[in-house]
RNA sequence: GGGCGGUUACCCAAGUGGCCAAAGGGGACUGACUGUAAAUCAGUUGUCAGAAGACUUCGGAGGUUCGAAUCCUUCACCGCCCA
């Protein structure tokens, strides 16, 4: 891969808001990658995660892809585990605080953060450090220096700090050092290249910079990529929002998840998240706008692609099978969770039992609303004695065997 | 430290003694239509009960009252202004 495409894949996908930004940091990056292969020293790039919760979704895959890209051109990724900034809670892009973790909380929370993360990161070429390796030998002096790079004033134009002055919320003072301790990171490890989303600019190309300079250090190039809208294809994919496609799903959870995402946004999840070059998408796209190839069938190809990320070229292909047997075919799924009947168990207590609906209202609600199915036929009454065993439909994609 | 305002269901938010299981919006769910897309239309959205109804809920605790989300006391948390 020349120059050229390889600043074309890696800027693939990013956001700066900002034109000037985006073209200064693409020059920036194009300045570092020329001068690498010159002297032959790979780049240090890294990207850092706050293992606030165990359960990654695609969003925080694309940081992910992105140091992949690097790691495949031949330069040095970290993937740094936020150990120590965890602690603090970053308020980026967040209308409230978080909530501060315990050590434990973020020990444990890393562990299965790294272990995740191999299934797009190549393992043997990632190392994995904790930044409360030098943030911990921090001073409250060294602090005070930290911070005498920085105005109140640049902390208050923040768009996130902004809004909540605006709206009377609480913006807590050790909010602050969350940038600081960010931009620490990357004097520490003398970074080139830091990978972040776009709530991250302010980290990244603020803090990070600023500090490197202040320090002597040439300023890292920042590669913000943009944000994954989540399932409903508007809102940035999160968990609170409740439309996230997590990782750990299974594979025909995620094909199906990843199928109802609407049209407008599938490009995002092309550029961000799967392993297709800037030139394969194009191409991809030109034929669905041109009417040659349908939408649905792009769909199912990312769909397809996504999968075998997670899982495997042949999972992702079954996943694929069954999603056209149910949804296409209207079939039942192969597989699905068997509940085994007890004599006299109402429907209700059966759809309650297997876990189908949280409670007995909602089950009779469901039945009301013609949302109830034992092998195909509509169940009309939730007090009646479960009919018979088989295959018992609650909604569109709720299944269980009933035995 | 002083003054004022706030805390309502998944989220935002109305409600200032009975007509409140609590308006409205968002989200979510179901049905129709579809490509498990979008858009649209209809409905549902505390628990239990077939229904009438019963029970639990409005930051926590206690109280006044026939009756409290609404009044009083107290505690906790948050915001604003002043210092």
């Amino acid at each position: 891969m020349n120059i050229d495409e390889q600043v074309e894949l890696l800027m693939q996908g990013t956001e700066y808001g900002d034109e000037e930004l985006k073209k200064a940091m693409t020059a920036e990056l194009r300045a570092r990658l020329i001068e690498s292969e010159k002297t032959g020293r790979p780049l240090r790039v890294y990207c850092g995660y706050d293992p606030t919760s165990t359960d990654l979704h695609l969003g925080h895959t694309i940081s992910m892809r992105k140091l992949r890209q690097f790691q495949d051109l031949g330069h040095d990724v970290t993937f740094l585990i936020g150990s120590y900034t965890a602690l603090v809670g970053d308020p980026s892009d967040k209308n409230k605080a978080r909530p501060i973790l315990t050590e434990e909380q973020v020990a444990e929370n890393a562990k299965t953060y790294a272990e995740q993360a191999f299934r797009v990161l190549d393992r043997a070429k990632t190392k994995i450090r904790y930044n409360g390796e030098w943030l911990s030998e921090l001073s409250l002096v060294d602090l005070i220096r930290l911070g005498q790079n920085f105005t109140v004033q640049q902390f208050l134009a923040r768009e996130n700090f902004a809004r909540r002055l605006e709206k009377d919320e609480p913006i807590f003072l050790h909010e602050t050092f969350y940038a600081l301790m960010q931009g620490y990171d990357a004097v520490a490890q003398q970074t080139d290249v830091q990978v972040g989303g776009t709530d991250q600019l302010f980290n990244i190309i603020v803090a990070g910079r600023k500090l490197q300079e202040a320090m002597g250090q040439k300023p890292l190039v920042g590669v913000i990529t943009g944000i994954l809208p989540g399932t409903d294809g508007v809102q940035r994919m999160s968990k609170s929002t409740g439309n996230i496609v997590p990782i750990n799903t299974g594979a025909e959870d995620m094909y199906g998840k990843l199928m109802s995402v609407p049209d407008f946004a599938m490009e995002k999840y092309m550029r961000l998240v799967t392993r297709w070059s800037p030139r394969e998408i194009d191409a991809l796209l030109k034929e669905v706008e041109s009417g040659r190839v349908h939408p649905r069938d792009a769909k199912m190809k990312l769909a397809r692609e996504i999968v075998s990320i997670f899982y495997s070229d042949d999972e992702a292909r079954s996943a694929e099978e069954a999603f056209v047997r149910v949804f296409q075919q209207k079939e039942n799924p192969e597989d699905m969770p068997e509940f085994a009947l007890k004599a006299g168990a109402t429907v209700l207590d059966v759809l309650m039992e297997a876990g189908l609906v949280s409670s007995k209202s909602e089950a009779k609600r469901l039945i009301d609303q013609k949302g109830v199915r034992l092998d195909g036929d509509l169940l009309e009454r939730g007090d009646q004695v479960f009919p018979h065993p088989g295959v018992l439909q609650a909604g569109k994609r709720r299944f269980v065997r009933v035995k």
